[in-house]
DNA sequence: CTGTTAGCGCGTTCAC
DNA sequence: GTGAACGCGCTAACAG
């Protein structure tokens, strides 16, 4: 406990309590071998001497360590917050440490930061999304690490896999906008390549309308701002001339933006224009119209996945992939049936 | 490079180049003692057989890591993503990863997730905030540890500290207010005692409205919900009898809720009552009106405090505390001067 | 139930 | 410029 001195280790409670190291190592850990009465003596003896484990000495021993690497694209907006939510509870309460990287959607990035996290030897490793650097892929099936994949989904993960199907949910959007007559659709989000799953959602609304009606979707130019200025600047340059009658967003914040466009344009919704979101988020309730969107499972997601992974890790095997429902929520934003 | 075998140690990486572990330490490290002609051989070698490091041997030896912890209150909003986002890349560029907690606002969690971080003998640790829980500052103090604190200002930090003066922020907004002929203030936030950062801005409020007019703040029924919901409800049950003003609000995400119930109830703002946000949040710019707030400086906050950080860590000695300012933006959510 | 021995992979230290 | 020995703090495996 000295001021920033050597910090004390196993050797030194063995000392004081008069065992041997090993008998405190499995005091510590709380593992079989120790009587009650010596057990006690030596927890006692090491919160005096505010002993801290190290856990790279544990872990270089055991050749592995408590660490889970979690990779995200951003921490913006609450969706991925969410979905970190869900699964920390679940680590924490196991014992495990997150180690978390965002990588604002570049493969690259990504790669680097598993090639450092694989020097701690993680307990598991969790990515968001399927579309990796080439490099990655070989390097983590190369590695004795669970990698659980999330948010989309697939049926040939890398490891295991929890996620939603974004084709799918583009194709539920476009069908449902399709029944309600809508005829002149277009499509704000940010620009197609950035955000692989955007990009699938889209593609499936683009599916849609054009194999039941014939019909292209426009696509409005865009940028990589704040996502509400995405939906507003996005909504603007589609009013201009031959305006849509419905418009999908990459996600529920722009719509939001985009249905404050449309206010301060003075354009009615749904009257005028048909908006459509993604996600189900928060804000949603607070708005004064309810929005035409799709509840994702992000906690859910996070929840099954934790749980999918721990499985793993302590030996039971799972499914290898999970794909998880969508529920289409229907709203003021788009016309009634 | 074995699948799910043993993974390169430096000894086969020394082996396949004829060379001593040394040579390959030293090499891999660049640092001096080793010929030009060996190092590019090593170096060749070590990536052909995907050599990766164990951080763990390494932490061992050199008794210290290149993991950060971070502690955030939670993930929720984009106000902690940005000091985030301003302090990772620095970490990141600098060679080391963060380890990241949310407290949910609670010291004991804060406390627990300090000690299991401890155990990995971490180069920084970044807390948010200046309260904590009794026994963390003693335990920081005792770890040779570099303690950042952000966000709050302290004359007194655990080590370091880089922040804004919530109670002054307080302040500034009710003497704004003030200034307008404001005299029926109401607050909108969580529970008191949860925030204490908000606490505190509410506490500089009120003590304005005392000080200038002897007047109290109403403060509104509260819950953890949401911010936008709670910033709904708030002002809902604020506008029941006898409605204030002006509502000051813990943070722009509430103000927009608010916004938003005013709204639906039909009430002008400013000309029935004026709103008054906290932070300058993005979300701000697509709103109908510009929303009366203080802008801080997430971002340069975490740059800054990640800078000081690391210089800290190189030996570099640097002012134990820096205040950062903010600026007051007047809106149209607020009455004209 | 308790203790001893032998590493885990790397970096420091000191030789050559 | 290069290498051999030793130790970092802990735990698995074995002995008593």
């Amino acid at each position: 406990m000295a001021l920033r001195g050597k910090p004390t280790k196993i050797e030194d409670v063995a000392e004081r309590a008069n065992v041997s190291i090993m008998s405190v190592s499995r005091a510590l850990r709380g593992v079989e071998g120790v009587s009650e009465a010596t057990r006690t003596k030596i927890l006692k003896i090491a919160r005096q001497m505010s002993y801290v484990p190290n856990s790279a000495a544990r872990s270089l021993a055991v050749a592995n360590s408590n660490l889970i690497g979690i990779s995200l694209p951003t921490f913006a907006g609450e969706v991925f917050a969410d979905v970190l939510n869900g699964m920390r509870r679940t680590f924490d309460t196991a014992g495990y440490s997150t180690v978390i990287d965002t990588t604002e959607y570049n493969p690259e990035a990504e790669l680097n930061w598993i090639r450092r996290l694989l020097a701690w030897q993680p307990a598991a490793i969790i990515l968001t999304g399927i579309h990796h650097h080439p490099e990655t892929r070989r390097l983590l099936q190369a590695a004795p690490v669970p990698v659980l994949e999330i948010w989309d989904h697939t049926d040939d993960p890398i490891d295991i896999n929890v996620g939603i199907n974004h084709f799918a949910v583009g194709e539920a959007l476009g069908r449902y906008a399709v029944s309600l007559g809508y005829r002149k659709p277009a499509y704000v989000g940010t620009p197609i390549g950035h955000d692989l799953r955007a990009d699938a959602r889209y593609t499936g609304v683009k599916r849609v309308f054009e194999d039941a009606c014939g019909i292209d979707v426009m696509i409005a130019p865009t940028s990589f701002d704040n996502a509400f200025i995405v939906g507003s600047n996005g909504t603007e340059a589609l009013l201009h001339d031959n305006p849509p009658d419905v418009i999908f967003y990459l996600n529920d914040l722009m719509a939001f933006g985009g249905l404050m466009k449309c206010q301060t344009r003075g354009l009615h919704v749904p009257a005028d224009i048909g908006l459509i979101g993604f996600n189900g988020l928060a804000v949603l309730s607070v708005l004064p119209l309810t929005l035409t969107t799709i509840e994702t499972p992000r906690r859910q997601m996070g929840v099954i996945g934790a749980q999918k992974l721990l499985a793993k890790m302590n030996g039971i095997s799972t499914e290898r992939s999970i794909e998880l429902p969508v529920k289409l929520r229907p709203g003021q934003s788009t016309r009634a049936q």
